[in-house]
DNA sequence: CTGTTAGCGCGTTCAT
DNA sequence: ATGAACGCGCTAACAG
């Protein structure tokens, strides 16, 4: 690679001193507009880049954003990770910040680990995408500073982060009346791991709701293991196996209920007209399965902005204690919830 | 955040040298035993970590590599990409090496930009995934050396890029010669959008291996647009209207094909009875339509791991000229392109 | 508005 | 094996 130009390399073409090259470049408003102009001139003559390493020591920051994303050992990004992602590097991209992802495989995070990272420089705040659990800093790690941690997905405000994610009730809630409206009068739910709190509070959102319209009795529990495909699958499995079957499946994710449907209709099923099944997430491909598929759709890519922002209001104080954001899902009816006649 | 540990806290700490303490830390065979443990010890007690800004800066180098993901404006990364992710970054990791992500939107990258970017140190080396043209560098932009880019999914070398790509020819190759089993004698090629060269490639692959059978004018070609479902269900709805339909169909993506399908099957055709539909990608729910979908599955992690190792043997010297490394793909016969009676 | 000076924290010569 | 000194390239505080 051509050998790098420095500051040095201008202030000698320009005869100009470093520093005031260096705040041409920086804070151009603080320079004569024509020793701007000249430097600006000289630099990409040379093809000047400022040196972020150089720059990240000085200044002690490196504006860069770490993403951490939690996920299962040999398991790509999901698809709704990819939306999110979006929204984050947009956002990113909008306030000159960069991007650092790391894939990891544990589900709870340490803080310690975490501060010991920021404390490398890399980067100087951090988003955790779908942490399970967060251990926080003992006793003296962290000084009195809030941490610049925001948690996507995962309602981690009681850990003492500020979090970022959708407002699930609503969506359950929206599935559950949906069924209801079409007659349904038992249910089945096929959750995540088990060992996913939210996968509890999913569960209990569609229960109570249906307590609430007078059925106690109506909700059946399906194991779905992680959040893919074939676990949705070996769940319509033993779903189609089961002796009084609900006419309606809730599923806690859009892989999952793929799955499932796909299980369901190879038995011979037809979906919806003997088994009516919804999804979570807001998968693009949803919408284009043979039937479609009923889902809730995440507000990923603003998840994404909005989790980007909080680390800002973090960083400039305007969060001082940990809060918890929570935006509105956006409710599909599709094919395999709704019988052929109508939509 | 607690104030951050230095050497010259630890070198207060333990009474040595600060240059000791670096020796103890990045080159611990040049320390005597006793001093190595000491420095150890004390690190963990402080809960040091080396500040990756003045190292890179003292280094000369970075050990990151940057990715840069062109997709289309507004569009998240697909889940090829994503899985291209995950091989990057388990390799990377494997090596001691960071990821940044970059988005970006132009098709059409150019040497100019990357070198700029590399000047900065940032990253010491870049990833190009789907980019669809190089602009090398004009005159002295680069020195002598080969420049650490390695493309992803398209072959550059011809611009001068060391390029890992999937053996596309033998994938298309296999659709067509598992249709033309299946008796099916007329097809429809759906490509993507119309200024990738890769498109010309594909649908060239698929026509001499239909004339080497002997079959001459059984191509037609779809425009299918952007990678995308609706762009697919678009050219499935063209097809729907056509007079004389082909019996088979091979998409140039899954995500077309899934669209396709869709608007194949609304319109009351029968898949595969009616129509045969083949994708190409290996995106994970393409095994659990209904019907499941015959396609290729590219070995997208593979590239992505393939594609690091490329980058250290740039960096090393092993490789001195561009060179084209096609890994092999797996065609997989489902169920969009067997008749009931067959799996 | 511009030049001078002093670090940022680490690696790497040199000596010792 | 260890210590002293310098430099990586840039920013920031202080003068002028």
């Amino acid at each position: 690679m051509a050998k790098r130009v420095t500051l040095a390399d201008l202030a000698e073409q320009t005869g100009l001193n470093i520093s005031t090259i260096s705040r041409a470049l920086s804070r151009p408003d603080r320079v004569s507009s024509e020793t701007r102009r000249l430097v600006e001139k000289v630099a990409s003559q040379l093809g000047y880049a400022t040196n972020i390493a150089a720059r990240n020591l000085s200044r002690g920051t490196s504006d860069t954003i770490l993403v951490l994303a939690s996920s299962f050992k040999g398991q790509a990004i999901s698809p709704v990770f990819t939306q999110l992602l979006l929204g984050v590097c947009e956002e990113a991209k909008s306030q000159g910040l960069n991007v650092m992802l790391q894939q990891c495989l544990e589900q709870t995070i340490s803080a310690r680990d975490i501060i010991r990272y920021l404390q490398t420089g890399v980067a100087d705040s951090a988003l955790l995408v779908a942490a399970e659990q967060w251990l926080p800093p003992t006793d003296s790690e962290t000084g009195e500073k809030i941490l610049p941690i925001v948690s996507i997905f995962k309602d981690l405000t009681a850990a003492g982060l500020t979090s970022v994610m959708t407002q699930e009730t609503d969506g359950y809630t929206a599935i559950v009346d949906h069924l209801l409206a079409r007659g349904h009068r038992q249910f089945a739910f096929v959750s995540g791991p088990e060992d996913i709190m939210h996968e509890q509070i999913r569960y209990r959102a569609v229960k109570q709701r249906l307590s609430a319209q007078g059925l106690d009795n109506a909700l059946i529990r399906l194991k779905g293991g992680p959040f893919d495909m074939p676990s949705g699958q070996k769940a319509g499995q033993a779903f189609v196996a089961l002796e009084n079957r609900p006419s309606a499946v809730i599923c806690c994710s859009d892989a999952l209920a793929l799955g499932f449907m796909h299980a369901v209709m190879e038995s011979g099923l037809r979906v919806p007209q003997d088994v009516a099944i919804a999804g979570f997430d807001g998968m693009d491909y949803t919408a284009f399965t043979t039937p479609s598929l009923t889902t809730v759709i995440q507000p990923a890519v603003e998840l994404g902005r909005v989790a980007v922002q909080l680390l800002g209001d973090l960083h400039n104080g305007k969060i001082t204690v940990p809060r918890l954001v929570a935006l509105a899902p956006t409710f599909m009816a599709r094919q395999s919830t709704c019988p052929p006649c109508q939509d």
